[in-house]
DNA sequence: ATTATTTATTGCAATGTTACGATAAACATT
DNA sequence: AATGTTTATCGTAACATTGCAATAAATAAT
């Protein structure tokens, strides 16, 4: 006991659940936004913009990148990260199509 | 340590946060789903179809409704759960705000 | 070769999450 | 009034998450 039941759920409510696990988080939002805004980066940018260990960071975007939101390549010394485009509209697909199941009803209480 | 900084992070961000933490398991998610298809229903309902104990249904529609994503009312001697409509369209628009923020770019590694 | 830079990993402490049985509370039925 | 129905809460066990210091690993610069 103590541990979420995957058997029990579709494969699409599972896959969705650990998307939407991956971004919520303040620290990995505010990596996403980073990313978005600066269309790559570096783990040490985002200590110096967010003021979280380099440890920590360096984890969140461990997740993220498993999660298949980013990805990163070797860049000399360091790792350049960017958005997983093709995950990315997958993902906006995804959440859109779960969003739009709901239509306003007065069978409501 | 161990604990969340939500100090660090703007509101949005920890807003955004904790709506998607309250979407981010299959088992509400599921109940979002049944919800939506049926427009309204009670925590019996939701024991049988996903097959989770009654205490950890209610613990899920607790969940929801904190974050303002169902809301209940009182019909004798069960509960009406349903979609929060305002709260939801609030959702879908906070949600898709920040999914529109990445414009794919060739600026990526 | 040695030193500096940058990121990942390990280990740990504190806290949070998930699930369930048991029980309480509140209304409905008999 | 006593019993049944339905949901919420409490207590608890088993993980999981978050954050950081310390350390390792890998390339760049001197």
């Amino acid at each position: 006991m103590g541990l979420t039941r995957t058997e029990i759920f579709t494969d699409e409510q599972n896959k969705l659940a650990v998307l939407l696990k991956a971004m919520a988080h303040p620290a990995r939002i505010a990596i996403l936004q980073y990313i978005m805004a600066s269309k790559t980066c570096i783990n040490g940018d985002l200590v110096e913009e967010l003021g979280l260990a380099q440890a920590t960071i360096s984890q969140h975007l461990k997740e993220l990148k498993t999660a298949g939101l980013i990805q990163g390549t070797i860049e000399g010394v360091s790792v350049c990260y960017c958005i997983h485009p093709e995950n990315w509209n997958l993902l906006k697909e995804t959440i859109g199509t779960f969003l739009k199941g709901y239509i306003v009803s007065n069978e409501c209480c």
